[in-house]
DNA sequence: CGGTAGACCTGACCGC
DNA sequence: TGCGGTCAGGTCTACC
């Protein structure tokens, strides 16, 4: 899926097409469930409704209304697109959002359509009403990664006593928010770190590497507008251009592009994980 | 509580 | 060409 920077920009690119305040005319569900079932209240919820802002939340996308805020997780291969008139509904779209311009525009043929396709389903949408019990899926995630919040003392103090990897460590939403499984063995690879260590044994030194790595990692990544890997396409249909620069991801027995020696893969926490033995301790 | 393995899905690719 | 196995950007839950 879409890591921190896929999903910033699908944000930004939903966002400079969509200028709230702009009318919700209609959602509609072309089957009951993605990963979770669909919440029944989030059509009456947001239909009707004015969408005041498009905002990202770690790996979540928040559509805000006045009322509450609809959450659009893209799992591994979902991603929203905008339709124009004449084009036929695809494989897997299950989801479609038709947006009035303008606020009450009585033009439907101004409508913008977005639509949610999402081949594996393991994305979904929720719904979290304003004044509502603090949602589950939020209340736990850790700082997001380019906030000051992220900072050597905040992971370290995070990684404390922690008898998990340090690369499963990074990848855990409680501790921080957003990275993946590309951008963990990337950051790692740029701090010179192992993703093996234990994460109760990185050092001070080591936790301000690893998060001015991911940092910087995660930035470049959202100023190339994110990765492209195999199923994953913005809204406006184009890739991401991240992909040539990964430094070991998916480069197992290629060289280093620091010390020429060999990528070496495992899985860590059940996930493939790469990582460069010379220039990683 | 902390840590890990399996589950949830479809599709692409690879070797036979 | 077909078929079976493996793998894929992420959580979530069951179990130790």
């Amino acid at each position: 899926m879409p890591e921190l920077p896929e999903v910033e920009t699908v944000r930004k690119q939903l966002a400079a097409v969509i200028k709230p305040p702009q009318v919700v005319r209609r959602i509609e569900f072309f089957r009951p469930d993605l990963r979770f079932k669909i919440p029944r209240q989030l059509k009456a919820a947001i239909e009707g409704q004015s969408l005041q802002a498009i905002e990202r939340r770690a790996k979540y996308l928040i559509f805000r209304f006045a009322g509450g805020s609809m959450l659009s997780h893209l799992g591994m291969t979902g991603a929203w697109r905008e339709v124009f008139p004449g084009e036929e509904r695809q494989l897997h779209d299950h989801v479609r959002l038709t947006i009035a311009r303008g606020v009450g525009s009585p033009n439907r043929n101004d409508d913008q359509v977005f639509v949610f396709n999402d081949p594996r389903r393991f994305g979904y949408l929720d719904w979290i009403a304003v004044g509502s019990k603090r949602n589950q899926r939020l209340v736990h995630l850790g700082p997001e990664p380019l906030s000051e919040e992220f900072s050597a003392d905040n992971l370290k103090s995070r990684l404390r006593g922690r008898k998990i990897s340090v690369k499963v460590a990074i990848m855990d939403q409680k501790i921080v928010v957003g990275v993946g499984n590309i951008y963990a063995s990337e950051a790692l690879f740029r701090a010179g770190v192992r993703p093996t260590r234990l994460a109760g044994k990185v050092t001070a030194a080591e936790c301000h590497s690893i998060v001015a790595a991911i940092k910087s990692v995660l930035q470049e990544a959202i100023d190339a507008g994110g990765s492209t890997i195999s199923d994953y396409r913005h809204p406006d249909g184009n890739t991401g251009a991240f992909q040539v620069r990964f430094s070991v991801y998916d480069r197992k027995g290629e060289a280093c592009l620091a010390c020429g020696h060999a990528v070496v893969a495992k899985t860590i926490g059940g996930r493939s994980t790469y990582w460069c033995r010379r220039c990683q301790r």
